[in-house]
DNA sequence: AATGAATGAGAGTTCATTCAT
DNA sequence: AATGAATGAACTCTCATTCAT
């Protein structure tokens, strides 16, 4: 039973915000250049994750990254545009985390659980990442169509080949998306509840993921008795 | 099989948000500072609806209402304060549709359906909410989380009264609030993606809420084919 | 002869610019608005005059006015808008000015002289008026343009009457303007040169009001002899 | 009479802003260093001529002579420093051509009227020249008042020979610096009119030409009829 | 000498809130 | 209770100038 394999998810590096030594000591012109635009970036990465999109006012984020105003306005063009760019870098890294996770999974209901477990150990390490994804929402709107899209994209390509397999059956293509949608939502919705929520857990709880995984391996209908740990049924 | 039942929503009376007649025909003072304060109730409403929390300036929102600046200040605390109460107010109103429709249906997973549908509906009678709903998560957090709970309390309730009938079988009693998470996590979604996406449903695509049917009725694993629309499968 | 004429203005009352009391100790409050309103116009014209357009910035004027920067908002709609409205407004005064004295003339040459005069008059009352009218050219071109096609209609039919009754022959109808600028340009350049330059004088000298007179009255070839002042022929 | 003389320039080379070739061929440091201040230096002028003093920002103006920011102050102390001279260099040109011009005249009269075309044909020759000239009133008013001078002074000793000679008759020494800044004040009005006004003629028109050369020539009072264009007496 | 990024003062403007009327 | 002008802090962004390379 899926329970039993206890599936877990090795960490795969991700691409790293810098977290910028002092860009005094760097060894070029160029290299301090970069070294900057990281500063900035991080900044408004920690900025915008610890107080939101709305606080994150020029000010705060240059004084956090160590440089002063105007130096923002030779790294990006305008607030917004570095805005813009916060999630689609996450977004980048975060995909690539839960892929390479998700993949080492034998059957279908395996792979979702170790992706799943995945976008939280993600969340674990980029502790930022949760509210600029969310925020993006209202705050950088575009971008956040773009990484929802991205997202769905690759799950649907994921459950075609899982289609084809005849591992995932009467889903028409289209449903497919559908499908996508649905897993996405759960993993940010089941973020806020249990990772952000009043206990705040560090890591996502594994009767949680035990419980996403028979859903959605089974549905509402399907489920069936003992998943042994101490609940009694209701 | 499900999608014969052909489940509809009918709709029940949703308490509106006052569109109020001029409040300087008001038969006693009291109802005028009532009339005045529901105003401001309804254009914040409007213009949240409209153009979101961030320009949601109490200068927009009293114009609207017909009302001096200073006036707002009579009857809110601060400009948080009013926001704060949106979504109180008109989660309300939607809880009360959709569990109103729900009710209706016999099985478990009509019930769901029913209110699955419901929740569009409302969205179609209320176009400001779901903007209200989605943005209070970064610009009226507290309010959002009451209101994540309320809706999640009624599903769990829901969802235990299934358990005992035997309708739901294998969850624990804290799965249920999992459960209710993804469900309404789904809704939130699949309204972002197919309501408010690029090709501009009205309603929510049928072929969309059979899909989510499909999903939560048997899982990923257990769906079997064939649902008479023209797709066929991948 | 001219000179003999020795005309001289009688000033007439001109529409100050408030001094403004403090708007504090106003009777009502659209007084006080009004006074904050004058107050704000008086002195971006002040600091205008002191120190130029440039230097004019929403800080020192509402510094100047005693109100605070947001208070500038309430009255105008951008610095442009009140930079835009300086000259027109000072432009009426001073046409008012000149228009009343000019026509207390007996002949078109003593009229010229009358409104010559006058509009050094108005420089001395309104020491203001020149740098806002000159820089205007650069930072308020429309309100530039609208004064001087202003002043040149008042001049042109000024002499259009002149013509008619055959005081000023010779000149056809378009022609009228080319003369109407080289006098307004006259009038601009000698105050350059003699109110503002580098001997501070607080008025035109009495001689330059000859050699100008002269100048307009016979041309450069008409001219004969001795004007009794204590220059010597070159 | 006059207007038959129908006195024109011939144009006189005048000292061109270097357009200057790639500096980067230059043969000697030297000559290299003087490229590139004249290409900042035409870049300038460019500028100016094109948006205005206010707008020439040092990014602006070494991006057009196409060098690094830090080189502009390799060329000049600050900003001012370049924009205070600008006028001086483009103002001798302007001397320089006026005055071959309006020597080939017969007499005063005649003269007159070839400067004053002159300075019309140098403004099509130079268009940036005239923006240059009128916006440093405001923006470099030492250059200007030096300008002005200039010019005045160069008027003046025009009209003391033209008094020694009697063609002239009159003027008092002083005066003839009240007339002259008449007459520049009328070249600079009349080109703000009838070349860079509404109508926009490449040349002024000839008969704002005789218009002008009848006023300064006779004066208002001595005009008679017949100037043989079209127009009829008002 | 040329570079071009870093600097920071200062600009215009917005807006939640206050308060005298 | 309703008004609406006054407030001033905070915002984003520009730009002349500096300076390490």
């Amino acid at each position: 039973m899926a329970r039993k394999t206890t599936v877990t998810t090795k960490h795969v590096p991700t691409a790293k915000i810098a977290q910028s030594a002092d860009w005094r000591d760097a060894p070029s012109r160029d290299a301090r250049g970069k070294m900057i635009r990281e500063a900035l970036f991080s900044a408004a990465a920690a900025v915008v994750g610890e107080r939101g999109y709305q606080e994150a006012s020029i000010s705060l984020i240059t004084q956090r990254a160590g440089v002063a105003q105007g130096t923002f306005y030779n790294h990006f063009k305008t607030r917004q545009d570095l805005l813009d760019q916060l999630l689609p870098a996450l977004g980048k890294d975060m995909l690539e985390h839960v892929g390479q996770c998700a993949k080492q999974g034998k059957t279908l209901i395996d792979r979702e659980e170790l992706g799943f477990r995945a976008f939280f150990s993600f969340l674990k390490q980029n502790p930022h990442f949760f509210r600029i994804l969310n925020e993006a929402e209202s705050f950088a709107p575009n971008a956040y169509r773009v990484h929802l899209d991205l997202v769905a994209a690759g799950y649907v390509s994921f459950f075609r080949r899982a289609s084809q397999n005849k591992e995932l059956i009467g889903f028409k293509e289209r449903e497919l998306e559908v499908v996508a949608f649905v897993l996405m939502a759960a993993r940010s919705y089941l973020a806020w509840r249990y990772v952000y929520g009043e206990e705040t857990h560090d890591d996502i709880p594994d009767w949680v993921v035990r419980a996403y995984r028979k859903l959605i391996e089974k549905g509402l209908s399907g489920s069936q008795a003992g998943n042994g740990d101490g609940d009694t049924d209701v």
